[in-house]
DNA sequence: AATAGTAATTGTGTAATGCAAATATAACTA
DNA sequence: TAGTTATATTTGCATTACACAATTACTATT
């Protein structure tokens, strides 16, 4: 075992021990009114304008019966509208509502405050590298 | 909104995308034979010796009956026996037997392996810069 | 003793996910 | 064009992981 691996070791504990303390609910589950399922979907959807559950599966590597639940659930809560596809009578596409970009905006509020909080103490490079880190490893995790 | 503020906006939403991605279940949830909960368990139980249920909730601030259910799990599986604590009849102690200790093992190679392959293009010093904000942020949470 | 506190378990509910089967529609092919 | 294959979506079912509340069996305190 090299020394580098020590590294490694160290970045998978640390990252195993990160996600199962952000499915605990107290961190990361629910912030804002929005669940983190939610809140990522609303999110890909104000990016992207709309999108149908095929493509938001896609983009979130997720089953489409996922997809499909979740986005049924962000209608049945009224942040986003159902709008048929005209050029193809099997799929449809979602839209965030006023209201759906309204409870987006508030949780993103929401969770900023919390990293204000959280890393109040890092310094400016320190928060830039991370993003960087954790971009690289996401993109990754996507390929 | 100060400059300052993006950076955090995108930890956050980078973050989330990982833990999202860590719980769907191709990267993450299982690797090794071992559950990402029954690897962390088994992982501190190896680093402490023996711990009961009340600690082992403590260490990973969970609800006793979610460290009681997993610490069921893990000696229904054999990872660990058992083992009545002497000083107090409510109490007992869970430790590793040597299956247990073999499949952390196992588990942790192919956690290492995975990451040698991720974070193959990685600088020495990039890894070391992750692990440390990385750890930097669990600490964190954990107050 | 009587009471209050604690370790652990069990019952119940929820969120998030995948796989498999079913449905409706589109696209292609012979 | 009729028949077949592929695709978008939904629904049924199962699993993992978690919390909260109630219960049990002890322990500690008063």
């Amino acid at each position: 075992m090299s020394m580098e691996d020590n590294d490694l070791k160290a970045i998978d504990y640390e990252l195993t021990l990160l996600v199962r303390r952000a499915t605990s609910a107290a961190i990361d589950k629910r912030l804002g009114n929005l669940e983190r399922s939610h809140y990522l979907m609303l999110y890909e959807l104000s990016r992207n304008g709309t999108m149908g559950v095929k493509a938001l599966a896609d983009a979130f590597h997720l089953d489409m019966s996922t997809a499909s639940r979740q986005a049924a659930a962000l209608e049945a809560k009224g942040y986003v509208e159902r709008l048929p596809d005209p050029e193809d009578g099997r799929a449809s596409f979602f839209q965030l509502t006023e209201y759906g970009e309204q409870e987006l905006q508030n949780t993103k509020q929401t969770r900023l405050d919390r990293f204000n909080k959280l890393l109040k103490d890092w310094s400016t490079e320190d928060r830039q590298k991370f993003v960087e880190l954790l971009s690289r490893l996401n993109r990754t995790f996507i390929d």
